[in-house]
RNA sequence: GGGGCCGUAGGGUAGCCUGGUUAUCCUCCCGGCUUUGGGAGCCGGUGACCCGAGUUCAAAUCUCGGCGGCCCCA
């Protein structure tokens, strides 16, 4: 039995652990393991998110440990991440007479070698990615898959360009990219462009990717930076143009961690379990047998005939012949998030046909097995995205909502709500705001998305009254 | 940085104050019988006092240290 997903923090505690997506007890605070079935989840949505950046990127790797001469050498990123890096100080029982981190993120890893690899113009752009673990000594309260320290699924893409704007296009596909890697799962987001204190160190602009979760606080599920040529002068990353002159290469990088999965789970999950997408749940399909005594050889026959067709059309599907009843298997599979369910009894086995039900809905329906076809599934599993994308955007639709003074955008927040204002782009009004919400800005709009309507893009700051844009403010992970 | 709380089977717990027989209960797991259309029942079984030192005839229980975890405040 599950809490209630009311109780939002404990849910997920719980739903972590008895779905088998990670075991906790490795007896290292914030790292934890990946169970079978959870690194199922994680292959499938990754292998999408391969698929997405394969058409255009190259995958790479590179080494875990960064010298402390590099990861220092461009100030602002070092200031960003330096209270938070492991590092490496002995090989055996000797100091190591040059420190080494384990990587934090991978720029200072990249970059002294992207210097190598650019000589001309004809090397641009460069676009490559890497899906590894990285390390950070988080200090505060560790959560499975949300606040790690070590984040074992970051996608990391880096590219290289001949000017600023080259590499803004860059950043406008990479915004495209994610867009169409959380819309396939159904996941709904808010793209901000943070403000300027809370950028990536290093960075010229950050636009993010956050989504609301149940308790109303924000989780940031993808990033997306424009280096600029900040990285370029460090580490002295120059191309020869086509007139023979010098000059520094143009940066982006933009990354995805396990958080997506977070974000699945959490998003789509309801009081039973999980609920994932058709394409990426470990089991897609199950069939339940129900034996009667004397009458099992019938509903097995039929169980196995329906099996081998599933198997045939290339469906994940599993034959639950385990000696559970059927009512705790029932439980179990919607705890595991198996988005279609056959039934097979004497009833069904008379008639040659079998009782359907979808995991996001309650009823239950027949078809013969003749009607069972591959398109039938194709289209039920298209709908049950289209289910799943309405509900999770009316949740995140319950959680927002506009205002134009500080009080009650305060309460709103401290009752866990995603608050919209005006805000301009000073660094001083955003203070303002942080402040008395005890809530974090967000950024302002990159973009709206489709599904909000009746919002004006610019207004009146909220705190100084200037030229201000729709911004963001909650509590966020 | 400051303060507080807690470590008992795979998970959750009782016992600790006031030391004393075979360490409680639920769950999970294993075996058997029985059952199967929304978490069945009965019988049997495996499995634990975080580590170290001290006090004591005797330590899960008291003391000190270590390690690990959680919470609150800044």
């Amino acid at each position: 039995m599950l809490p209630p997903k009311q109780n939002f923090s404990e849910w997920f505690h719980e739903i972590i652990q008895q779905a088998e997506i990670m075991d906790i007890r490795y007896p290292v605070k914030g790292l934890y393991v990946w169970c079978p079935f959870g690194f199922k989840i994680r292959q499938l949505v990754y292998s999408k998110l391969r698929e997405l950046l394969d058409r255009d990127h190259d995958e790479v790797y590179f080494p875990a440990l960064i010298p402390e001469t590099e990861l220092g050498k461009e100030g602002e990123h070092i200031k960003g991440f330096e209270d938070e890096v492991f590092w490496v100080t002995h090989g055996g029982l000797e100091p190591l007479d040059v420190k080494l981190a384990l990587r934090p993120t991978s720029e200072t890893a990249m970059y002294p070698i992207f210097k190598l690899w650019i000589r001309s113009h004809a090397d641009l752009p460069l676009k490559v990615y890497q899906i590894v673990n990285t390390f950070r000594y988080e200090t505060k309260h560790t959560r499975p898959l949300i606040r790690l320290r070590e984040i074992t699924s970051f996608k990391e893409a880096h590219t290289a360009h001949r000017s600023y704007e080259e590499a803004e296009e860059q950043v406008k596909e990479a915004v495209k990219l994610y867009k169409e890697f959380y819309d396939f799962l159904a996941i709904p987001y808010l793209i901000f462009r943070r403000p300027d204190w809370d950028k990536f160190p290093g960075a010229d602009y950050t636009i993010a990717f956050d989504t609301i979760m149940p308790d109303g606080r924000t989780l940031q599920i993808g990033t997306v930076h424009h280096l600029a040529d900040n990285f370029a002068r460090t580490f002295d990353i120059k191309y020869e143009t086509p007139d023979g002159d010098h000059a520094y290469v143009h940066q982006t990088c933009y990354g995805i961690s396990e958080r997506c999965i977070a974000s699945l789970i959490s998003i789509h999950g309801d009081d039973l379990g999980l609920i994932l997408p058709f394409e990426v749940a470990p089991v897609q399909i199950v069939i339940i047998p129900i034996l009667y005594r004397g009458r099992e050889a019938q509903v097995e026959e039929l169980s196995r005939k329906l099996f081998e067709k599933l198997k045939d059309y290339g469906y994940r599907v599993l034959l639950d012949d385990s000696d559970e009843r059927p009512g705790a298997k029932y439980y179990k599979w919607e705890l595991k998030g198996v988005p279609v369910r056959f039934e097979i009894g004497p009833k069904e086995a008379e008639t040659g046909t079998v009782v359907i039900s979808f995991r996001d809905e309650k009823k239950k329906f027949s078809l013969s097995f003749e009607e069972i076809t591959k398109e039938k599934i194709e289209e039920w599993a298209k709908e049950l995205k289209q289910r799943l994308r309405n509900r999770a955007i009316e949740m995140a639709k319950s959680k927002i909502k506009f205002f134009d003074n500080l009080d009650d955008l305060a309460n709103w927040i401290e009752q866990r709500g995603v608050g919209f204002v005006y805000l301009c782009s000073s660094t001083e009004c955003g203070e303002v705001v942080e402040e008395n919400t005890k809530g974090s800005v967000l950024g302002r709009f990159e973009e709206l998305p489709d599904w909000l309507e009746g919002f004006e893009y610019k207004g009146k700051c909220i705190v100084c009254g200037g030229e201000g844009y729709l911004t963001g403010v909650a509590k966020t992970y």
